[in-house]
DNA sequence: CGCCTTTGACCTGCGC
DNA sequence: GCGCAGGTCAAAGGCG
């Protein structure tokens, strides 16, 4: 599968200059705003500074799409990469995956290879088969662990903190740092209910530190809080764990691809994300553009671009 | 004042 | 048996 012709990576800046020449006296006309609109360009025209201006906004124009350029091209490699990254895990999956999980692990830290996270990742399973695994620890845990289940949740680039908003309230009973990532682990419990045996391990993933890897232990036995019980501070406001979420961040606008599926589809072949379809790829079209309109730095700079257009437009056709 | 977080000490399982 | 590492406990302090 070809994850990069998912979305259409180029932002297709359509800044044609016929375009603008055509439009903009037609709208303004229309509208009425030709008396005010054209002194307010000639007044700039005819300033000392405004061939200048015009330059050094064809400059920051071109600069800003040579960056969307770039940008296109390294997400495309990423795609690519990520691509061929999962081929090689569906492959080892496809030849080790079973004898894995029916061969009990000596060592008691399985979990925390970076292997098995991926697998459970990429194939949005939320709930894995370690039964046989736990089976082995001391026997007060086993009623505990018989439902395992991770949640990975990318936060913001500069937020240290280990809180996976989840909706439910849980209580911090101790930190450690582990052998095999820096950063520390943290456990909880849940506290919405003093009996649930609930257990909650949160750590930032190896990999990419902007990303919680939260791993469930237990199943709830008590209701989901209501939103009135979980409107506190430390509350969520999203219902039940997520159970996998991939982004695509960059300096400027973060797009995230909600790769989640439910539960109930757990065949290989429906985990893979139905990217293909028009509503998913109109989806991930609509947040991108929704994310790109939202952040200032994108709309001032298109700004400047069809403005500077417009000026070197109206320069051009005067001279 | 109660709840929560922090953090060092302690417990337990596993490999050598 | 010993050391290592993950997991848990509980006292202390912070905060609303």
């Amino acid at each position: 599968m070809d994850y990069s012709s998912w979305v259409d990576t180029s932002l297709d800046l359509n800044i044609n200059p016929l375009r603008v020449k055509s439009e903009v006296p037609v709208d303004a006309e229309r509208f009425g705003m030709a008396r005010e609109l054209k002194p307010a360009f000639m007044d700039f025209q005819t300033k000392p500074t405004a061939k200048e201006e015009t330059g050094a906004l064809v400059v920051e124009m071109n600069r800003v799409s040579e960056e969307n350029r770039k940008l296109t091209e390294m997400l495309t490699v990423m795609c690519e990469s990520y691509n061929a990254l999962r081929s090689q895990l569906m492959d080892y999956m496809s030849k080790n995956g079973e004898k894995e999980l029916l061969a009990p692990s000596k060592k008691r830290k399985s979990e925390s290879s970076n292997n098995n996270d991926n697998n459970i990742a990429m194939n949005g399973h939320s709930e894995s088969s370690s039964t046989d695994q736990e089976s082995s620890k001391k026997p007060r845990e086993e009623v505990i662990k018989d439902k395992i289940s991770k949640a990975y949740v990318r936060t913001e680039a500069g937020d240290k903190s280990l809180i996976v908003k989840d909706g439910y309230q849980w209580r911090k009973y101790g930190q450690k740092v582990t052998r095999d990532n820096p950063c520390p682990r943290a456990y909880f419990k849940c506290s919405f209910a003093p009996s649930c045996p609930v257990k909650k391990k949160v750590q930032r993933s190896i990999d990419d530190q902007s990303v919680l890897v939260a791993t469930y232990e237990g199943e709830h036995n008590h209701p989901y809080p209501s939103m009135e019980a979980t409107s506190g501070s430390n509350r969520s406001l999203t219902r039940g764990p997520v159970p996998c979420i991939a982004s695509l961040a960059s300096s400027g606008p973060t797009v995230t691809l909600d790769l989640a599926k439910s539960k109930s589809s757990n065949d290989d072949s429906s985990s893979k994300p139905r990217a293909d379809t028009p509503e998913v790829r109109k989806f991930l079209v609509e947040q991108m553009a929704s994310s790109l309109t939202k952040d200032p730095n994108f709309t001032a700079a298109l700004a400047a671009a069809i403005s500077g257009r417009m000026l070197q437009q109206s320069h051009s056709e005067k001279w």
